[in-house]
DNA sequence: AGGTCCCGCCATATT
DNA sequence: AATATGGCGGGACCT
């Protein structure tokens, strides 16, 4: 009932005042206000001249004056207690909310969040303190904005949006003053447009935070101090998070990444729209309308056309569908933010029409039909298209045509994103700061090792990205938050520790995962790789990192080309022909050493379930798949690799880039990255830059030790690590190596004949990229049943595939993939790919996993491996994997089962596997299929499709 | 009159 | 069950 009035009420709306929403009763609706958040209402009717006191001075705030929306005034009253309450950290809104508190993500668990205005009972609520507060925030958000931003750093910036985006802003400022005199003015519509509140929002954050900063972002501080309700913020935030400029770290908070990756991104984003063929969309449509136009009656062939078109559209399906399939979550703004984005990133014009955009986006989804879905689009394009000004992406023009003007939107941001490129500048136009940021982002990262940057990046991406399931899931963890990229420090051993405790976590999740299941992956599941969904997308982007990894491993491997044992120069590993098992051994001393992991230490400090970590890698797997496909299509690689580059050290979140491409899966990112990624992002991103590599192990670790345990054993033998618990600190850092540096595989049957051994030590050799590169993986062991690989032949070799190479069918290529990349972790060395992974007969416990997951990742893998491949190729070949993670490898096909490791990694490698060649090879096929089965069932259910499917 | 898009109900997802 | 998210679209504002 009155739900919807809730809290949120409070703020805002009313902005208009009452008139302005005057429209509608709305207020009157909520009345009852039923929950919790009634209470607020409960309050009463604040006083609504203080409110318009407020409105008149913030402007925007709109308190809403309306005295109608009493709920409202009760509702702001709470924003108002909640933040005094909450916030004690900011008093006033405008707090830098940023950064210094954020302090990331830290801690705070801030967390802030829940904070329920709810029972903002009280009455009180307006205390004359409050209120003043209030007033002081309202009054001058703007002004304090553009202040934050200034002084938040970069000046440069700041003065560049303020340029950029001087209208709105400036707007409201001026208003305000001019406003004064409150009421008076009500804020116009304009003054509470999305566009605008979305500057402040901007405005309150660094364009590029430093890597240490992580800022946290509690969305009812943040209503509370732009003075609007929650559900706007949630507007905002969905299209920022589809760009990776923030994600989403637990109920109410969000972590800022800021443009670091913004880059990439898009970059990422691109090569997806490149993929998913939405230039040809475009031109399609817009053939049509205008012949439609000129015919105009018809119906729009749309209709029609759509079902014809689809077959175009195909792999649109992908996306969207599966996403419909999945939930809302696939419609979310945040999807068609990312679509939107693409239209432009593919147009050659630069311009897209709302209109065409909403058909294609329709069409994605399927539903176009009615006109009312059209209008829908549209709607919520104008949102997307809002924020995306505010960002200084794209502005408004109008088109022309015969018929008359439509409105369009012309991309004023980068679009090119070749390689490397720094950072920072990115995107965002306004920005000016940027370019210090890259600079010294960029010297630095170079410096540092690209690899280990990327996966650092990735990682945070990951973490970012993770699509909102997964996200949430992980989020659920929100504790989280924090950890800090203490990881730098942390020592090898913490590292190793954390890599196993990744592993475990992973493993857990994993099973989790599985249960739960929500990953985004389910699109994936096939081979599918539906990219295209968003989440998908969104995770995609991070991949840079994964596919930084990758590719190293990949070269390696390549090299030893498939099964053959030899041994490649850099590489590391040996192959075996059937062996059992596999083990792995990286030492993580170096890893450690290197990696720092600062994963490792967020994990530590997160809760050991986020240590979950181990998702990371998983992660990075999948992002190494989803850039698979995409790479498939285009070539990723560049992303992965140049983007990334530099930062090493870049504040990890700036770094976060996310590489690229593709996809994470959600959950993977999820899982990974949320608890450490996400935060990580924040944080651990930055270690990232700093660690070196790390092993990968963590999944394998965990697989290890979970399921695998045997062989686990023996490593942990090496360790204790193990465990679930990995908590404990290794120590080892230096010392322990953790795993010697070898793989392992035990002969079995598994694969078929071939197993493999990889060296870990590699990590030296791999060097160097290892340790900088490589960040990825460490693992310290794996295991990996030869069972496991027997579905695939190759293992190894995903070097052998050669990077580049196509992968031959069954080979798969990805396997290569495999490497998992943790992306926190990465380890030099070790990796191994075996794409097998782990699979272990134990697979049951594995069970959990989810194939899709497997899938996904293993798309990922597969997809991203050629990047990786490239990349690594490109990049060294000697580096050593990557990766190596190995990841169980679900077979897809086969079982579900087994996953052991890190279940991204597995997955990927799952299928990879599973899926020929040929399959990885037609994104839209797969896509197709994916878009079908995934669509329909739910995560669930795609899962369980997919496993069938992926048996197959 | 048509383009924009605020606002908040209410379905879903999470906790 | 309570909350958090966020899809959705009525209908108000602005050209």
């Amino acid at each position: 009932m009155s739900q919807g009035a809730r809290i949120e009420a409070w703020a805002p709306s009313a902005g208009s005042a009452a008139g302005s929403s005057a429209g509608r009763p709305p207020c009157h609706r909520r009345l009852p206000a039923p929950h919790g958040s009634e209470l607020l209402r409960g309050c009463g009717p604040e006083m609504e001249g203080g409110c318009l006191a407020l409105k008149d001075l913030s402007r925007a705030r709109p308190i809403r004056t309306s005295l109608a929306d009493e709920e409202g005034d009760n509702a702001q009253k709470e924003n108002i207690c909640d933040r005094s309450r909450i916030a004690p950290k900011t008093p006033l809104k405008n707090e830098p909310i940023d950064l210094s508190k954020q302090k990331g993500c830290t801690p705070e668990k801030n967390p802030i969040t829940p904070i329920k205005p709810v029972d903002r009972p009280l009455a009180d609520p307006w205390t004359p303190t409050s209120n003043l507060k209030m007033l002081v925030s309202a009054a001058s958000p703007d002004m304090r904005d553009r202040e934050k931003k200034k002084e938040l750093f970069r000046p440069i910036e700041n003065s560049e949006q303020n340029e950029a985006f001087p209208d709105s802003l400036q707007y409201d400022t001026v208003d305000d003053s001019t406003a004064d005199e409150f009421d008076k003015q009500r804020p116009s519509r304009k003054q509470k447009s999305l566009g605008l509140l979305c500057q402040k929002f901007l405005a309150r954050y660094p364009s590029y935070p430093l890597s240490t900063e992580k800022t946290t972002i509690s969305l009812d501080e943040v209503a509370s101090s732009l003075g609007v309700e929650r559900r706007r913020i949630y507007d905002i935030v969905n299209v920022l998070e589809s760009l990776h400029l923030v994600s989403r770290v637990a109920k109410n908070q969000y972590c800022w990444h800021g443009q670091h990756n913004l880059r990439q991104t898009l970059k990422s984003l691109q090569e997806i729209g490149l993929l998913q063929k939405y230039e040809e969309l475009m031109a399609y449509f817009q053939q049509k309308e205008q012949d439609l136009d000129y015919k105009f009656g018809e119906r729009k062939k749309e209709n029609v056309s759509d079902s014809q078109d689809r077959p175009l559209l195909d792999f649109s399906e992908t996306d969207c569908p599966s996403a419909s399939a999945n939930s809302r979550k696939d419609k979310s703004l945040r999807i068609m933010s990312q679509k939107f984005v693409m239209l432009f990133l593919v147009s050659k014009t630069k311009i897209v029409t709302l209109d065409i955009a909403a058909k294609i986006l329709i069409e994605e989804s399927q539903d176009a039909a009615d006109h009312s879905k059209f209008k829908t689009k549209v709607r919520r394009l104008y949102d997307i298209a809002n924020v995306l000004t505010s960002l200084g992406l794209i502005k408004k023009v109008h088109v022309t045509e015969e018929r008359g003007r439509k409105p369009a939107f012309k991309w004023i941001g980068p679009m090119e994103f070749s390689g490397k490129s720094d950072e920072p500048r990115m995107d965002i136009p306004t920005s000016a700061a940027l370019p210090e940021m890259k600079r010294g982002v960029c010297t630095q990262h170079q410096t540092c090792t690209n690899g280990k940057q990327r996966l650092a990046r990735h990682a945070s991406f990951n973490a970012s990205q993770p699509s909102e399931g997964i996200k949430r899931k992980v989020s659920s963890e929100p504790s989280s938050p924090h950890r800090e990229r203490q990881a730098c420090t942390v020592g090898s051993d913490e590292y190793c520790s954390k890599m196993i405790n990744l592993a475990a976590v992973c493993r857990q999740k994993m099973e989790e995962d599985t249960r739960d299941s929500d990953y985004s992956l389910n699109s994936l599941p096939h081979e599918v790789f539906p990219v295209a969904q968003s989440d998908m997308l969104h995770l995609s982007l991070p991949n840079g990192t994964n596919g930084q990894v990758l590719q190293p491993s990949i070269s390696t491997v390549s090299k030893t080309e498939n099964g053959k044992p030899a041994v490649l120069p850099n590489q590391p590993f040996v192959c075996f022909p059937s062996s059992s098992l596999f083990m792995l051994y990286g030492n993580l001393q170096e890893s450690l050493s290197k990696e720092n992991f600062p994963i490792a230490g967020e994990k530590d400090n997160r809760s050991p379930e986020e240590q979950a970590s181990p998702l990371n890698p998983q992660a990075a797997v999948s992002s190494v798949t989803c850039h698979k496909r995409s790479s498939q299509k285009l070539a990723l690689p560049s992303m992965l690799v140049g983007n990334e580059e530099p930062a090493a050290k870049k504040p990890a979140t700036e770094q976060s880039d996310a590489p690229i491409s593709l996809v994470l899966p959600k959950k993977s990112f999820e899982s990974a990255e949320g608890e450490s990624l996400l935060d990580g992002s924040c944080a651990s991103t930055l270690h990232i830059g700093a660690f070196h590599l790390d092993l990968g192990t963590p999944a394998a670790d965990k697989s290890a030790e979970k399921d695998i345990a045997e062989p686990l054993d023996s490593l942990e033998q090496e360790e204790p690590l193990r465990n679930k618990d990995f908590q404990e600190p290794l120590q080892e850092n230096g010392k322990q190596p953790f795993l010697p540096q070898y793989l392992y595989l035990q002969p079995g049957a598994g694969l078929s004949g071939f197993n493999f051994l990889f060296s870990a030590n590699q990590t030296h050799s791999a060097t160097g990229l290892s340790p900088s590169q490589l960040p990825s993986l460490s693992i310290p062991c794996v295991v990996v049943p030869s069972t496991a690989f027997a579905p695939f032949p190759l293992i190894c070799s995903p070097a052998i595939t050669s990077p580049l190479s196509p992968v031959p069918p069954g080979s798969f290529p990805n396997a290569a993939s495999m490497s998992f990349n943790m992306p926190g972790l990465a380890s030099t060395a070790p990796i191994f790919i075996g794409t097998t992974a782990m699979v272990t007969p134990k697979t049951s416990q594995l069970p959990s996993v989810d194939p899709q997951q497997l899938a996904h990742s293993a798309d990922f893998a597969v997809h991203l491996s050629p990047v990786l491949r490239r990349s690594c190729s490109t990049a060294e070949p000697d580096s050593p994997v990557c990766m190596g993670h190995p990841v169980t490898l679900r077979k897809l096909q086969q079982q579900s089962s087994i996953p052991l490791t890190p279940k991204s990694i597995r997955s990927t490698h799952n299928e990879a596997f599973f899926k020929t060649p040929g399959s990885l090879g037609d994104p839209v096929t797969w896509k197709k299929t994916e878009g079908n089965q995934t669509r329909n069932s739910s995560s669930v259910q795609r899962r369980l499709e997919i496993d069938s499917n992926g048996t197959d």
